[in-house]
DNA sequence: CGGTCCCTTGATATTCATCAATATCAGTGG
DNA sequence: CCACTGATATTGATGAATATCAAGGGACCG
């Protein structure tokens, strides 16, 4: 069995279960087909789109990374969002028609992109789309809201230590090396997008290795003790675990 | 002219242009109304549904206010989101068919039933009606990645001050009184669901009042300089106005 | 009344942002 | 190949914002 040459079509690409096809007939994967195009990949560093422009297309990253924030009034940039291939970027902008927020890639980016208008064209006559689309921005909004108490109520080690763990998990999910990877988002990033000063950040990834957590060279992770980064990560407590001692510094950061 | 007794469809809800049904026509109103069910208010204190709960329907608020939260391990509630009528709870449980929240009645609350298996029936042959599901999910996004970033960049003052804005501002768009209001969550639940502890929230109210911003007397609050309560969000300087000195105690929270 | 819940206010402790100095690395050009 | 340069990361010292601890005051309710 000779693997066939890769063709540009939903069914055929790998990160098919989690994009937007997942549970699609063969008829709207290629309706979907007929209407994605492939654009040229985004170095990094360059934009996919910025703050203001036009909403004409959801992207959906086929390999690479992307980042989203917004700038403050002077020019700070807050990362809102962290993106990996089979993610797809721009929901949030169907609403007003416009973006609020910019889109970086991390790295050379390749995206599928999907302009809207025959998007919802082609969900009216197929439902089956609309469902899963419904789906994913439903999902979306739970990943968020999740964000969203982790930021509210953690410590920063709880925070980066649930990161490290969200990203692996997010990494296995897609086939993707879970245990070792590159981090493409820099330390100030990762700050920016967890509510932390960088050099908190950097402190902890150096507490993590010297517990022998994490390896760190560079933007290059390992993790090492996977459990034990969900411990400090405080999930082990919302499942009412009983794992012997408390190991936060507080028992709770937000008092009951 | 008499006003018509109120009769229980979409068409004739003052909430209209909010909610669900804004930019039907006829047709898909007298369709929504059949399928729409209004069930007897829900109490104060009163549970509208559990974290665990398999998702039925979407709510639409009619009156009243609700409260979404999750439970940590040792029972503390983190609360998610705070909603008024015209708003719709429980979209983020459409992805995993199974509510990841609870919701709980602040005050004696009504609320429409929308039976989302109904619902997507109907959304399968009125597509305006799946457009309109979708804006309204992608606006939701919108607001709460805004949340998260108050949350992770904002000082205690400015995420207060954002609150009470931001409270105002939709009461306003709901032709409710917007400068004097009864704050329906507690100290204890604005607290948590802005990250911050009770104390904090109550030393920030009372010093609001003292520089004359609000009012309070109890859970009622008065918004005396909406204006200044903008600046002390960091609303203005997100907009990029020169206001004279700057306000906040320090020049950024996060470094650039 | 007595109890409970919610709120307010004060004193103290702690996390983490900020300031600052240095180290590392990638790229660029001599 | 090496110096130069700018971006990025690490590490230490300090201070500020805010959580925590503590005590008391009202309001509501049985």
């Amino acid at each position: 069995m000779l693997p066939m040459p890769e063709r540009l079509t939903c069914g055929g690409c790998a990160l098919h279960p989690l994009c937007l096809p997942s549970g699609l007939d063969q008829v709207a994967l290629e309706q979907l087909d007929s209407i994605i195009t492939r654009p040229p990949p985004t170095p990094r560093g360059k934009h996919l789109f910025r703050a203001g422009d036009p909403f004409r297309a959801l992207l959906a990253i086929h390999t690479g990374s992307v980042k989203t924030g917004v700038l403050s009034g002077e020019g700070d940039e807050s990362v809102t969002g962290f993106y990996l291939p089979g993610d797809l970027v721009g929901l949030d902008a169907i609403h007003a028609g416009r973006h609020a927020s910019h889109a970086l890639a991390l790295e050379s980016t390749s995206t599928c992109e999907i302009p809207f208008g025959h998007l919802e064209d082609l969900i009216a006559t197929t439902p089956t789309l609309g469902r899963r689309l419904m789906r994913i921005m439903s999902h979306s909004m739970g990943a968020e809201a999740e964000l969203l108490t982790q930021l509210a109520r953690n410590t920063a080690e709880q925070r980066l230590a649930a990161f490290l763990c969200s990203l692996a998990l997010r990494l296995r999910e897609r086939g993707l090396p879970d245990r070792e990877f590159v981090l493409t988002l820099s330390r100030h990033d990762i700050g920016s997008y967890l509510g932390l000063a960088l050099e908190t950040v950097s402190r902890l990834f150096s507490r993590f290795q010297q517990q022998g957590l994490i390896a760190l060279r560079g933007k290059l992770v390992a993790i090492k003790q996977l459990d034990t980064l969900q411990e400090r990560a405080g999930l082990s407590r919302a499942s009412g675990w009983i794992t012997g001692a408390d190991q936060s510094p507080r028992a709770a950061r937000i008092r009951s």
